[in-house]
RNA sequence: GGCGCAUUGGUGUAGUUGGUUAACACGCUGCCCUCUCAAGGCAGAGAUCACGGGUUCGAGUCCCGUAUGCGCUACCA
């Protein structure tokens, strides 16, 4: 039978990482089977549900690479045949009526809630099973009913036995029916609840294996006795370890901000296939522990079996800029930035110009060839595609800021250069041609006479040139800049020099 | 409270049927290269494989227990 796998989020947010890592592993498993990746948003929490969430995940996906099949399915849709489901299941006697009046819950405190209440049966020996209506005769449900008292329906959990099934990831699993609640299928209001409405859809999408987060593996004995009340056959699951903050606790926007958000990754320059190849290798490894590769080698390598079971960290620093997230993360997307095709990159570095307003026209016909130079000269220090605005800011535009530790390490440290600059420039206005050997033979001569070494005109021209202390060669930076940009730069802005000098008068 | 799952250096992982000095990547340290910073090359630090028992000639690998973390337990998803 064809493969067929779903990605299911509830918009109720953010595109959350770890649901991006269940995409990608859906997606993959459909890639390598040949078989169908469909999403459905779980919009069945009318309260929480928001469109704008809807429309972040769909551009998750979308930035991911992550294309789907078929039309999106909303499960807010479907909600009349979960009731039908539920309905049906009533008249066969596989599930019944609770008049039991609806008990208020504060969403804060449920899991207390759920802890006092399970304290309290033990010690009063109550089963909670023990429901009054589950035996209710069936004419007397109807009649109640149909004189329109409100209800929830809820499925008979057996009594005795236990339910089974294999998880790809976790193994085999079994759990015994006096664990499992009869949990409920509708609300009193008439409001299908969750596993009714995932296991329906899930059967009417024809989804033949279910890849999702550890945290739906307890509750999937639950899906699976409702499978086959409703005579459906039970796909595969495979459940996915979770993704931990870096203390082990949950990673969650609350507590850990926009670092878990996928969009942070898209905003803050990550190529898409760095950050994929990152979130594939959490939980995962590749059979030949290769960590690089192709969305081809990825989708071919790829398998559910060599998943493993323990929570993987993701590991940051809160309130450190330079680690703001998972270092490894950090030095795949530098890792891509400087060895992917630079052609690939254009498209990308053009977006973050264009945002920046220092793309040009040109660039895209007469200066095509020398845009293509410079990002392959500088792309090879940065870390992400904001670095091309930020750190590159001086190849793109005459108006740059200068690093002021630059300044103090490169030109203020040495009173000559106020003079020894300009003076360069005049050397260099007059190399002709203008090339990084050139100019390099001309600075080194230059210094050679001026009885300095030839560092400290580099360094101190790097800084005039791009206002950095760090960066390419010089020479091929003079030569990327062009003869007349790099004497006017040389010459002009001696702001720190005057600071020096307004100093040296104190 | 009950049930479930997990536990290999700081992090991500390899270690598939138990068998020599526990492997790789990121990060970290030092050196080389060098006009700076990266990259690259070389070298190195860092793990009594959570802990305690057991099975075995031999256990990271199997069994039991403990601890810790996480998940589920809801008329949330």
């Amino acid at each position: 039978m064809a493969v067929r796998v779903r990605f299911a989020p509830s918009p109720t947010g953010y595109l959350h990482i770890g649901a991006a890592r269940s995409a990608l592993f859906n997606w993959l498993y459909a890639q390598k089977t040949g078989g169908k990746f469909l999403l459905r948003i779980e919009d069945t929490d009318l309260q929480r549900s928001t469109e704008e969430s809807t429309r972040s995940i769909i551009d998750g996906l979308a930035w991911l690479g992550l294309a789907y099949d078929e039309e999106i399915v909303f499960q807010s849709a479907n909600a009349e045949k979960h009731r039908a489901a539920a309905y049906k299941l009533v008249e066969e006697g596989k599930a019944y009526r609770d008049f039991t009046p609806k008990a208020a819950r504060d969403d804060a405190t449920v899991k207390q809630g759920i802890a006092d209440r399970a304290r309290a049966h033990s010690a009063e020996g109550v089963d909670p099973r023990n429901n009054p209506y589950r035996d209710l005769s069936k004419e007397e449900s109807d009649q109640r009913a149909a004189a329109g008292e409100p209800f929830a329906v809820r499925l008979k959990i057996p009594r005795a036995g236990k339910t089974h099934f294999s998880d790809i990831v976790y193994g085999p699993q079994e759990r015994e029916y006096s664990e499992i609640e009869d949990l409920v299928l509708l609300r009193s209001d008439g409001h299908p609840l969750y596993n009714l409405s995932v296991v329906i859809d899930d059967i009417e999408m024809g989804i033949t294996h279910v890849i999702r987060g550890q945290d739906h593996l307890t509750n999937t004995h639950k899906q699976v006795l409702l499978y086959e009340a409703l005579g459906a056959s039970v796909p595969q699951f495979a459940h996915l370890p979770l993704i931990l903050a870096p203390n082990k606790g949950k990673l969650s926007k609350r507590k850990h901000g926009e670092v878990v958000s996928l969009t942070t990754y898209r905003d803050r320059g990550f190529v898409p296939a760095a950050f994929r190849n990152f979130l594939a290798l959490l939980g995962w490894a590749p059979a030949d522990g290769k960590e690089i590769f192709s969305l081809a080698e990825l989708v071919q390598q790829f398998s559910l079996e060599h998943i493993h079971r323990s929570p993987a960290v993701f590991n940051f620093q809160e309130n450190d800029p330079r680690h703001w997230t998972d270092e490894k993360a950090l030095w795949m997307n530098a890792e891509y930035i400087r060895t992917m095709p630079v052609a690939d990159l254009l498209p990308m570095v053009k977006a973050e110009l264009r945002a920046n307003k220092l793309w040009r026209e040109e660039y895209e016909e007469d200066d095509r060839e020398w845009l293509l130079k410079v990002l392959d000269l500088i792309r090879q220090r940065f870390f992400t595609l904001k670095d091309f605005s930020g750190q590159g800011r001086a190849y793109f535009s005459d108006d740059f800021d200068f690093d002021e530790a630059a300044i103090n390490k490169n030109l203020r440290k040495e009173l000559r250069l106020k003079e020894l600059l300009p003076a360069l420039a005049d050397q260099l206005e007059e190399t002709d041609p203008f090339t990084a050997i050139s100019a390099e033979a001309t600075l080194r001569k230059f210094a050679d006479e001026a009885g300095v070494k030839a560092g400290l005109l580099i360094n101190g021209s790097r800084t005039m040139l791009t206002g950095q202390a760090v960066g390419p060669s010089m020479f091929e930076v003079f030569e990327i800049l062009g003869q007349q940009r790099s004497v006017e730069r040389l010459r002009s802005g001696v702001p720190w020099f005057d600071a020096m000098n307004a100093l040296g008068d104190v």
